[in-house]
DNA sequence: TTACTTGCAAAATATTTGCAAATAA
DNA sequence: TTATTTGCAAATATTTTGCAAGTAA
């Protein structure tokens, strides 16, 4: 992603455009699968704090360009939700390799079951399985 | 749950079967939707110490008659998985309240997507929404 | 100029670990 | 009797916060 356009998205919702939320959006526009904040933040720590980076993904996630992910192995995991279509995520167990999954839209049904909700914003699913790597390790 | 029936349990699963786990059980037996492990701790804070009510959720979690929860608000959750079905959670964004969905095994479409994994174990699907009390009260 | 943002350091939380003493079987 | 389990305290890890100084607009 171009400096250019990371800067246009940050001012188009009120942002200021810093060295430090620039260099965090285009890292992740470069990581293919969720990253954990931990090996985030050593990617920009030269130019963005960690402290700082907290609050960054903090606010990008409550505007929606960012997506908070989180696959039970005591990690918060981000990625960048820009153009991408909802997805979820599927992680092995054994290796950690994350691969993305598509599918249909969950909402409806859950909504159509709950008289307590009014909206559905948003979900998190995410599978846990052993990849074919592992699994023949496993056997070996 | 009975202490009897608990007693057993752990014992079938190769547990001594402690005061301590014995009560962390009934309590969680008791809770009709996931509750944090901090509300957890303080519910058996007299019968058993927090460290160890991480040792024996992570133990329970492991032999699959406890069941790990994610809600994204930095609290880790819990509930007891033993005769109920599989199912997931929405949770309002406002007040926390949390609602049961049931809903079709999603594994299945999962894995015929993925040339990469061999099974899928597990998943957790949780929704992010907002509640009828709340949203009344965003109004007025 | 000025409101927003940062880095740093400190505080607050959350989780894990080591180990001698206690205890279930 | 003995292997498991516990409580306690200390170590780690993770996340949040306050604030003076720096910076984008």
């Amino acid at each position: 992603m171009k400096r250019k356009e990371i800067e246009n998205l940050l001012r188009s919702y009120g942002f200021r455009a810093t060295v430090g939320r620039i260099v965090l959006i285009e890292t992740l526009s470069k990581c293919p699968k969720p990253e954990s904040i931990e090996k985030i933040t050593k990617l920009v720590s030269r130019f963005i704090d960690a402290a700082n980076v907290y609050r960054a993904l903090e606010a990008f996630t409550l505007i929606g360009i960012v997506r908070k992910i989180d696959f039970r192995d005591s990690k918060t995991y981000y990625e960048l939700a820009l153009d991408r279509h909802h997805h979820h995520h599927i992680m092995c167990v054994k290796c950690n390799r994350i691969e993305d999954v598509h599918g249909p839209s969950l909402e409806k049904n859950a909504l159509s079951q709950s008289k307590a909700f009014s909206s559905i914003d948003n979900h998190s699913l995410e599978f846990f399985g052993v990849c074919r790597t592992c699994a023949k390790k496993m056997v070996s």
